[in-house]
Parts: C-alpha cells; sequence; structure tokens
DNA sequence: ATCATAATTTCCCGTTCGGGAAATTATTGG
DNA sequence: CCAATAATTTCCCGAACGGGAAATTATGAT
C-alpha cells in the first residue's frame, strides 16, 4: 500500500514498479501511449506533469489509483 | 474505497467530498492554493490538468491516494 | 577494459495550461 | 416573482508542457 503524498512518492514508485516488471522507459511509453520523456519526468518525480499520462501509465504497469479518506456518508443529493 | 480509473472518476469522487464538507469551488481553490478555474476543470474530469494541483486539492480535502496493486509480484495480464 | 543497452538531458517549438475577473447561467431562498 | 449565492464559461496571454530524435552519460555483461 503505497501513500502517495507527493508527486516524488508516485515517480519513484512508478519507477520501482517497472523495474519489477522487466520493462524499459521505451516499452513503457509505448505501452502507455505517451513519450519517452513523459515517463522520465514522471519517474524523477516532476509536479506539473498532467494527469492524463499518469493514469495511462499507472494502468499500463497493471496499478491502480484508489482515493482514500474522503469517503463519508453515501452521496445526499440535498447536500 | 474510491479506485481512480479515469479523470472524470476523480472529479466526480473530489466533487461530492467537496460538498460533503460543505465548502464552495472559491474556499477550495483557497485552501489549495489554485485558481477557481482549475477547481472547476478538475471536477469536470478534465484529463489534462497538472498533477501538482491535484495532490494539493486532494489533501486540502482531507484525503489520499494510494497506488495499488504495484506491490510485490510482478503483473501477468494473462493469469 | 570494451562493447552494448538503457537512462537521461537537450534541442526546437506547436499546443495548451491555467490565473484573475467579469459575464452568464443555474439553484436556492425570501 | 425577484433577489442573492454558487457554478461555470469566457476573455487575454505569459508560462510550461511534452513529442521526437540526437547526444551524452550511466549501468552491465562478457
Amino acid at each position: 500500500m503505497n501513500q502517495i503524498k507527493t508527486s516524488a512518492d508516485l515517480g519513484c514508485a512508478l519507477r520501482h514498479a517497472r523495474k519489477q516488471l522487466g520493462l524499459t522507459q521505451p516499452q513503457l511509453a509505448l505501452a502507455a501511449g505517451v513519450g519517452v520523456r513523459f515517463i522520465v519526468e514522471l519517474e524523477a518525480g516532476k509536479p506539473t506533469i498532467r494527469l492524463e499520462g499518469v493514469l495511462r501509465v499507472i494502468q499500463a504497469l497493471g496499478g491502480g489509483l484508489t482515493l482514500t479518506g474522503l469517503d463519508g456518508e453515501p452521496y445526499d443529493p440535498a447536500a
């Protein structure tokens, strides 16, 4: 369970995951539909990368993102 | 537990969370250090917003992001 | 040590973000 | 029904993204 607080956390975790899978950056870039440089910057923890690519990379790695701490009561339309 | 697959998922979840907390978009924007438009676009599911702001908003709401499925064993899509 | 492969940086530069504020369109209330 | 608050769109525009490819620098294997 990897708690993501900063973009650096995310980059670090994704880098480890990629290596774990034995993928190179170009391979992952291809699989995720982004450029190699995007992977480099993502893994380097660049804070201003675009969400879209981040999600695609995570999915290409077989991972998922879970939002925690915000599951209060069921959605109340009258709130 | 909110599994985030797309930026739309995220936007939807964050919008509900904000309402649950009784915050307006400008209030959240201020708390997260982003512009109001950023909140609007984030909640609308815009795929190209910057990660930095997303993380700040989530934290301003008291939530967290968890990366799942990437610890340990290699991912085998054919398993 | 040496060659091969991977990783990262740099370059150019079109695309697009995203801030603030005003204008417009819901929503809610008196 | 009309006023007030919230939500979203629009405007202008500087700043930054990020794609491909080549160059440079790790990293590793034989």
